[in-house]
DNA sequence: GCTCTCCATCAAAAATATTTGATATTTATG
DNA sequence: CATAAATATCAAATATTTTTGATGGAGAGC
C-alpha cells in the first residue's frame, strides 16, 4: 500500500482551479467575459464583430471558456450562443470582481 | 487625432486581472498559496523543502506571484520571507475560495 | 439537391512560459 | 579575509499556448 504525501488529496483541488484561472489568464478572454456580462447571451457572429476576431481564433478562446465551465453555450439552429455562467463565476471571484465580469443584482 | 475603439479604456484593466490570473494559473502556484496561507510568513528555504522544489525553480514562480501583488516579501538578514498579500487575494477571489487561498476571520 | 451562413476543428507556425543547471550577490561566521 | 548559507538571476532547452488559414459539417433558403 503506497503512502501518498499529505498534500496529495488537494492535488484534484489545485488542479480544478488551475484550469479555470487559466481560462480566466487572458486578455482577450476578459474582454469576451466583459462583453457577456454586459451584453448577454450573444452569437459567435456578433461576438465575432464585437471582438473584431477571426472566427476560428474566437472559436478557439470560447471553448476553453466552456471548457472551464464559465459559460454556458446554446445551439439554436445554425446559430451558437453562449452566455456567462453567472454561478460558477460567482462562486470564483470577489464581489469587488462583479462590476466587470459578474451578473448580480445587488452588486456595483 | 486617432480614434480609439470605445473598449480601449478598459485594456489596462484586462491587462492587470490578466496578469494577476496568470499567477493562479498554475497548480504549483496555487499549491504555493495554500501552504502560505496555512503557515503564514514562510522563507524560500522551508518553502523549497515543504514544495520539495528546486531553488531557482521556486524563486521563479515566488517571482510571479509577488509581481501579481499576491504574495509580500519581507527580507531579514540572508533569508526572504513571503507571506499572502491578503488584502489583494480578498479583492480577487469569491468567499467561497477563503479556505483554500484567503485568511479572514469570519471565514470557513 | 445546390449554395450560403454559422461555427467547430485541424495542423503548422509563432509566441510564451517553464524547467534546469550554472553563476552571482548578500550577509553571517569562523 | 575565506567560506558557507540563502536566494535571485541568467541562458539554454523544453513544453505549452496561441494564432493562422484551411477544411468540413449542419441547417436554411432557393
Amino acid at each position: 500500500m503506497k503512502e501518498l504525501p499529505i498534500a496529495n488529496n488537494m492535488d484534484v483541488t489545485f488542479e480544478k482551479y488551475e484550469a479555470k484561472f487559466k481560462a480566466l489568464a487572458d486578455k482577450k478572454r476578459l474582454q469576451i467575459m466583459y462583453e457577456l456580462t454586459k451584453r448577454g447571451k450573444t452569437c459567435v457572429c456578433d461576438l465575432a464583430d464585437i471582438m473584431d476576431m477571426a472566427q476560428s481564433k474566437l472559436s478557439y478562446h470560447l471553448k476553453i471558456l466552456l471548457d472551464a465551465n464559465l459559460l454556458i453555450k446554446e445551439t439554436e439552429a445554425t446559430m451558437n450562443y453562449y452566455e456567462l455562467n453567472t454561478k460558477e463565476v460567482n462562486h470564483l471571484l470577489s464581489e469587488e470582481l462583479c462590476c466587470l465580469f459578474r451578473t448580480d443584482t445587488n452588486c456595483c
